[in-house]
DNA sequence: GGGCTTATCGCAACTCTTCGCAATAGAGGG
DNA sequence: CCCTCTATTGCGAAGAGTTGCGATAAGCCC
């Protein structure tokens, strides 16, 4: 898919930025914060704003290139649209994260839509708690 | 239950500020933030600082006595501990927010618990995804 | 009550993120 | 290729939360 074309289809723009924005989060292996991705676009080209990086991973969440996931901190994480979704659990005490299959939380949403007629995003938080080794 | 008593006996303190810190949390009917907390304080006491509050937060989740959780956005929602735990909806388009009994997500909890022995801690953090307004 | 130890405080500096605004530069049309 | 429109940018400043540090005062012992 050409992804310039069909921003302009939408009447937005591709700008230098925003492409340096697509790349970094292509580089990135997992979710990675704003911070961290205007670091390693400032390390080349320092001219570009963190603000900027902002914007644009907000604009691209809106175009639906990019989504964005919390764990347990207040840090936002961010990552391609097209990776495949998943759980997180989190460790409140040693900090530890692995991911899980989203299946897992499955039933879960449906039952939320039957009785709350609400679609829970569960890949969107991380369920937090004690893993294995901390809870003993 | 004697808090400062109890305080004492953990090796802290009780000090004017962190019984402040108590009593908003008191007055404040449901979830409310350490902005919020520092604002009605300092409208009385305008010498305590907010990094007090914050820090005092910190110190009597590890006391027992307050937890936070998460919602949609970065802020960190406080309250205390003996108030009865609920999970919660959020909806990502119109931000409106519904609570939800617990025992919804305690099956999710107990297959978290035996398939990966991780003790989820399912009112920590909210649900997010679409509530059946915006769901159409 | 006085002295001692150290948890806690207030302050100042700093980080991360957001916002308003004037300047810039994509993109479509002629 | 030039012109026009406006999405987007960089900058400066403000918000919100965190951290280091010297000063303060809570709690314990006598």
């Amino acid at each position: 898919m050409d992804i310039a074309g069909d921003i302009r289809a939408k009447g937005r723009r591709m700008t230098v930025q925003r492409r340096l924005v697509l790349d970094a989060l292509r580089r990135a292996r997992h979710h990675t914060t704003a911070e961290e991705i205007s670091r390693s676009i400032r390390a080349r080209y320092p001219q570009i704003d963190p603000s900027t990086v902002y914007r644009n991973l907000e604009a691209l969440e809106q175009l639906g290139y990019v989504t964005h996931t919390h764990l347990d901190d207040r840090v936002t994480r961010w990552r391609r649209a097209d990776a495949e979704p998943h759980g997180h659990l989190v460790c409140r005490r040693c900090g530890s994260e692995q991911e899980i299959p989203i299946d897992i939380l499955e039933p879960l949403a449906k039952r939320l839509r039957g009785e709350h007629g609400f679609r829970a995003d569960l890949a969107h938080s991380a369920v937090v708690g004690l893993c294995r080794e901390c809870a003993g």
